[in-house]
DNA sequence: CTGTTAGCGCGTTCAA
DNA sequence: TTGAACGCGCTAACAG
């Protein structure tokens, strides 16, 4: 098979290039009757217009880039869905990349994108982000920039997140109905958006329930051995915790290996409650109590507003700050009086 | 920021563009001297070629595509896993395709790129492709393309699976050796390549064992809702299985949750193993016995050929059909006599 | 070792 | 309503 180009759809069709390239992209200076020849031939030959050149010429790539931590991860790849669904509809494509919670590979990647590769940029920041310049200067550039989950505060940029404060404010307001006093959050980082918005969560909850002395924040990484190290340790001390909420799923995860390996049981003697994207929490032994965030819809919300930017269309106070609700489901994980 | 071209550059330097690119690219034919003031200057400015001008004049993208059925697996998110690691080494970029499963997606996917968008395409096939025409017509229009999982055995193409037929024979067999005789085989659809080689492997270990009177296979589809009922009303039957062996994760999550509503207990009543890459389920109630496929590493291997094909290197025999060994992790689902 | 020139394929002037 | 000509930014062929 022969290359096609638009050269030789036109001389086929004993048009010019240019005709045949207005048609194609129906524009209203041709006949109606030479569009249909033209799309009749183009779409019998499966003619497609090469995309480097159409971008060259017109800058633009109809493409999207989205950034995030890790895919291994039902909250992101749900977001992906999100994403796929809403670019698919504009007809963009959807560049990954994964920056594996790694603040240099954060550099490269939007180092790369800075020449026109994409028409925007998604990104979910990685907790090892401390230094902010390489968000700062592609906002500056003017590239189309938008924040999701993970977000970095002090550049004005649209985002969306999840009401993570109120969340786990529920989170940790129930453990205590359900008996717990001494609840210990596990948490990623403390430079993360969404690590700081939970904690403060459940800090405020404790607060109101005068538990303040109760507070015990343990900070976990992504290495699970680790986790369960020190996790076991924390369950095994004196003044071992009679509850757990975890920020992260796999930390909840690591809290039931532990459980499962020095024998506590869950939920009568700790009762646990998790940030948690998972369906098969249900399945958990016991089944997990989880603060499920609605991350198809963050997805959606934020490829959508990215591309009101893309299309320089203007911003709504509502667009720059979008807050869905998580959703608590209460299992076993957190039942009973103690 | 004025956008910074190759002739800005050149100009700046003193030189000229095509002396500034050969620079940037590292040619023998340029002196060391002035490649350290291009590229002081280069990354002084932050320079990045226009990857489309780029990509037309070489006529290749630096970007290949993966295309997959669904993202919402950690099968497959995994998969993606290892694809990013190895195109990033490559310094390529990637694009991700979802065809949720749809045959008419597929084809609009292939159909979008093919003309010069990637230089390469991974995809593992949807379950409802039947027709194969775009998967011909993309190999015949020598676009280097690999399948991975999912394959089409009667096109030429390199794949990468894992060792599907064996792994199932050994999965049922566990089962077996474990008392049960009345085993059912949750499978997705017939189409499916992977389908058919796990069921033979069920059939295999089946009639080596004589309990071919016993075959029972249930097709399920992608609807958790239709899925717990048909399997509901199979483990209601008169003809009750024993043992429950799931094709595909979503399946036995589907009995899990079915056994939980009707009250049969895992594993005295029912023994139960599937396919299954979530790490979570050890901690299911019971802990689910699974064949895990390699994952991670199937995305690489397949993504280290199709770049040996996009780089013209020749194939080895070797290269052209890749099998992998699943892991058999028994858990607490298949234990017992019954 | 470096500069000049041409053209990748398309979309957009401007002219007819 | 159509065609001719130009240039997007880059790299490769050809000179020197």
């Amino acid at each position: 098979m022969v290359k096609l180009d638009l050269k030789k759809l036109a001389k086929e069709l004993n048009l010019s290039p240019s005709t045949v390239s207005r048609a194609l992209r129906d524009s209203h200076e041709i006949s109606e009757q030479t569009k249909d020849r033209v799309k009749e031939l183009a779409a019998r030959l499966g003619y497609q217009p090469n995309p480097h050149a159409s971008s060259l010429r017109q800058s633009k790539s109809k493409t999207i880039a989205v950034i995030i931590p890790e895919i291994q991860n039902n909250f992101f790849s749900q977001i992906l869905n999100g994403v796929e669904q809403v670019a698919r509809e504009k007809k963009y494509h959807v560049l990954i990349y994964l920056t594996h919670e790694d603040q240099n590979r954060e550099n490269e990647i939007l180092n790369l994108l800075r020449n026109g590769r994409v028409d925007g940029i998604m990104i979910s920041i990685s907790n090892t982000t401390s230094n902010f310049e390489h968000l700062e200067a592609c906002k500056a550039s003017g590239m189309p920039l938008v924040f999701f989950d993970r977000i970095y505060d002090h550049i004005r940029v649209p985002r969306v997140t999840s009401d993570d404060e109120d969340a786990a404010f529920k989170a940790t307001e129930l453990l205590i109905k359900r008996g717990c006093k001494n609840i210990t959050f596990l948490t990623l980082s403390n430079n993360l958006s969404i690590s700081k918005r939970r904690q403060a969560g459940y800090e405020r909850a404790m607060l109101k329930y005068r538990l303040v002395d109760h507070l015990n924040v343990l900070e976990c990484s992504a290495n699970d051995e680790l986790n369960r190290q020190k996790i076991k340790e924390h369950l095994l001390a004196e003044q071992r915790p009679d509850g757990i909420f975890a920020a992260i799923e796999k930390f909840a995860v690591n809290t039931y290996e532990v459980c499962n390996e020095i024998g506590i049981s869950i939920p009568s003697q700790l009762k646990v409650i998790s940030f948690s994207n998972l369906s098969a929490s249900a399945l958990f032994a016991p089944p997990l109590s989880t603060v499920v965030q609605p991350a198809y819809t963050i997805g959606q919300r934020a490829t959508e507003v990215l591309f009101k930017i893309i299309e320089k269309k203007t911003l709504l106070p509502s667009d720059k700050k979008i807050t869905l609700s998580s959703e608590i489901i209460e299992r076993k994980s957190t039942s009973g009086k103690n």
